[in-house]
DNA sequence: CGGCTAGTCATTTTT
DNA sequence: TGACTAGCCG
């Protein structure tokens, strides 16, 4: 296939900065590598002055696999990573200037809970008044914004007290030679800032930086890219806003919007025709993204086929999807289509779970991506904890987590006061085991089982720097009875960690380390940055099932986009803000153009959540597909459903709703569906996306899931509401993250 | 110390 | 519904 004469202009574009708006299925990675081929071979430039970045590992591989097989060895200059781990690189290269010694980590998520949860437990912060979640959120979208510590502005008391965990935390971060993913960004932009020979340097090497996703970039990486093209401008950007979905991980759509005045005398060149779906499938999708207001305006068009209209299947639950799903599979399969072609998308993780179930009686083969990644799972954890502290034995947090892993009578008490022990002396953890003193804080037999501990892992530590990462996990696996507590465990559960850990070592074994660095330290580099869908495998015979967020990037014969359903998609915290329900609905779309052929979407009128069942209301983005676009099988058994919820005079509100305002076209009459909008809108972003009792329980204007304003505390919504003679006794959750009971009349707690 | 129970809470999405 | 926690007891 040749280049179309959009995609040649951005191939052959010279210096300066360009904009390559490609919209979805455009052909974007093939701009980006032929671009880079015709840097190298008709501009010669050289390949190391190339820096190619992305989001995934899985793309940045595509592109290197891709170069390779055009450029042969002259490839291997080049640098194309994801950002994380070309700031990684950096980073390493100059750790003492941002106060951080060689062998710092990174910390994932689950280590950057336990030591917040260490930083609210030292600040005497209670679990109520801030959840671990909440701060490291904060704290996260802070340093997206390259907001450190001295910079938070706090407005209020609890951001105050956010910041004082942030500190905290930052010291904390420092002091056990760590680093969270946002540091790894936040931090190269602090080096370049402040050591203008490293910047120059950089800016040297790389006189053509292209990125790719730019419309997922948040404010940090802008900085970054910014400061490495500011001398010669060679940027070139591509992306699409309609895609644009990670917003809450602080993703800045405006970075997008705005190239052309950040990079004044920008070329933008749009990427419009599409070569992937089916016409069909393209005007359903464009329907529903031209509702999102301030986007550009830009349609995509194909030469593909019109092919057949998209499916829409109401169905009575949602194992009945499940099934539906699955007996549609089945017949594509009849049909000699490969169950590679095939795909799921669901909004949330928790779907997934009856079209497992529904797969597995069907004998349907699957593999299923997001949920527990393989390094999250806890046997895993374990093992890279203890390499971790190997490698690093400041690390308090892999030390807390395996000192009594296998259990050696070592417990909460003793790592309590252990810590004190050790922050007391501004020691590590580690430091302090075989303290003599510490015998004064615990008694004699506890503190001869920490000196094994540490004889133990010093042990290990011999030579650990130079030895292959496969020689140091056997040992660890071995010396540290890890494995052999789980093998005298004779559980099935115990059985699959075994297995997982048997995949680790396999994965050990594969591991083949890069530079002349200890290989336990680039081992661990890698597995800090590493997820499940880079090891996607696009010609496994089996049906995929997936996030819509995971899908993106990828693409499918026949796509199932499932729970198409009020509250699920868009998601209930998202329905009042109009900017989050704009996100829901760019992720519709990007989920919609991952079809090539056929594209089902369903959604059930009942669904359990938690337990008890919530009825559903048809999502408003399906009625945002044109109508001659789509083919709607409401099943019989799905309308009887709807009378009998009727003749039990259901108490749930929504279901009421939707029945009131639904015939047989519920689905495409706008106006009907409104009533249950504006309910639901007032009852987003808590335990449960509808009011379920009977409306005499839901009192007045405070009653649970309404919106409220406090003039001190501000925005929330009711939790609780029960009547009193002194007034509404109410328990407001509050944006800020408190969780208040009051009296609403007498706190002055007005309704929104 | 470690295992058990009861009670609470949650579900977006992840480099 | 099921995962996680705090709190209790052996």
């Amino acid at each position: 296939m040749d280049l179309n004469p959009q995609q040649q202009q951005a191939v052959e574009h010279g210096k300066g900065p360009l904009l390559v708006v490609a919209g979805a299925g455009s052909g974007k990675t093939r701009v980006i590598v032929h671009r880079v081929a015709h840097l190298i071979g008709k501009q010669n430039v050289h390949p190391s002055n190339i820096l190619a970045v992305t989001f995934t590992n899985k793309a940045a591989g595509e592109m290197k696999a891709r170069l390779e097989a055009m450029l042969g060895l002259a490839a291997r200059d080049l640098w194309i990573a994801t950002f994380h781990s070309t700031c990684l690189r950096i980073l390493r290269r100059h750790f003492e200037h941002v106060g951080y010694g060689p062998n710092f980590r990174v910390y994932d998520e689950a280590d950057q809970l336990s030591l917040i949860k260490e930083c609210l437990g030292v600040l005497n912060i209670g679990d109520r008044l801030m959840r671990p979640k909440s701060a490291l959120d904060h704290i996260a979208r802070a340093k997206d914004r390259c907001v450190g510590p001295e910079e938070f502005g706090a407005d209020n008391f609890y951001l105050q007290k956010v910041s004082e965990v942030y500190a905290l935390y930052q010291k904390r971060l420092n002091e056990v030679g760590a680093m969270d993913f946002g540091d790894l960004i936040r931090l190269t932009v602090k080096l370049f800032e402040s050591h203008p020979d490293v910047l120059n340097y950089y800016c040297n090497r790389f006189r053509h930086v292209l990125v790719d996703e730019y419309q997922d970039t948040n404010h940090a990486q802008y900085r970054l890219i910014e400061l490495l093209v500011g001398l010669h401008r060679n940027i070139c950007v591509v992306g699409d806003e309609d895609q644009s979905i990670y917003r809450w991980r602080g993703a800045d759509i405006t970075n997008i919007l705005r190239f052309e005045k950040d990079f004044p005398g920008a070329r933008v060149i749009r990427l419009e025709q599409n070569y992937r779906s089916t016409k069909t499938i393209i005007k359903a999708a464009g329907g529903v993204i031209a509702n999102n207001a301030g986007r550009k305006p830009k349609t995509l068009w194909t030469q593909n086929p019109q092919g057949e209209p998209v499916d829409v299947v109401s169905c009575t639950t949602e194992r009945e999807e499940a099934q539906i799903v699955a007996d549609a599979i089945q017949r594509l399969k009849h049909e000699k289509k490969s169950y590679s072609e095939m795909a799921v998308f669901y909004r949330t993780n928790a779907q997934s779970r009856p079209f497992e179930e529904v797969f597995l009686k069907e004998g349907i083969p699957y593999r299923i991506f997001g949920w527990i990644r393989f390094y999250e799972r806890m046997e895993i954890k374990d093992a890279i904890a203890y390499l971790r502290l190997i490698a690093n034995p400041k690390d308090d947090i892999s030390l807390s987590r395996i000192i009594n892993v296998p259990s050696r009578g070592i417990g909460r008490e003793t790592l309590l006061r252990l810590r004190e022990f050790a922050a007391a002396r501004s020691l590590s953890m580690f430091e302090v085991l075989k303290d003599f003193t510490v015998t004064t804080i615990v008694r004699a037999v506890t503190a001869k089982k920490l000196s094994a501990f540490h004889d133990m892992i010093e042990t290990l530590r011999q030579g650990a720097l130079k030895r292959p990462v496969t020689d140091i996990l056997h040992d660890v696996l071995e010396k540290s009875g890890y494995v052999e507590a789980l093998a005298s465990q004779k559980t099935t559960e115990a059985q699959d960690r075994l297995e997982n850990i048997n995949e680790l070592v396999a994965a050990v074994d594969e591991f083949e380390p890069q530079t002349d660095e200890p290989p336990l330290n680039q081992f661990l580099d890698q597995v800090a940055l590493v997820s499940d869908v880079d090891a996607y495998d696009a010609d496994a015979e089996a049906v995929t099932l997936m996030t819509v967020h995971l899908a993106k990037g990828l693409e499918f014969s026949f796509v199932f986009m499932v729970g198409m359903e009020e509250g699920l998609f868009p998601h209930a915290r998202s329905l009042d803000d109009p900017d989050e329900l704009e996100e829901e609905r760019r992720l519709c779309y990007v989920g919609m153009t991952r079809a090539k052929e056929h594209l089902t979407m369903s959604y059930a009128f009942r669904r359990q959540t938690f337990g008890t069942p919530r009825y559903g209301v048809v999502s408003r983005f399906i009625d945002e597909i044109p109508d001659e676009l789509k083919k709607v099988h409401e099943r019989l058994e799905a309308r009887s459903e709807k009378l009998e919820a009727r003749s039990h005079k259901s108490n749930y509100l929504a279901s009421s709703v939707s029945l009131l305002a639904s015939d047989d076209s519920h689905f495409t009459n706008n106006e009907s569906r409104l009533p249950a909008k504006v309910v639901m809108a007032g009852v987003t972003g808590h335990d449960s996306d509808f009011d379920q009792r009977p409306p005499e329980e839901r009192i007045g204007q405070f009653a649970v899931g309404i919106r409220v304003h406090h003039p001190a505390f501000g925005r929330g919504f009711v939790k609780h509401c029960e009547p009193s003679s002194a007034g509404h006794k109410v328990t407001v959750q509050f944006e800020s993250g408190f969780i208040k009971r009051l009296i609403a009349e007498r706190a002055g707690l007005v309704p929104l």
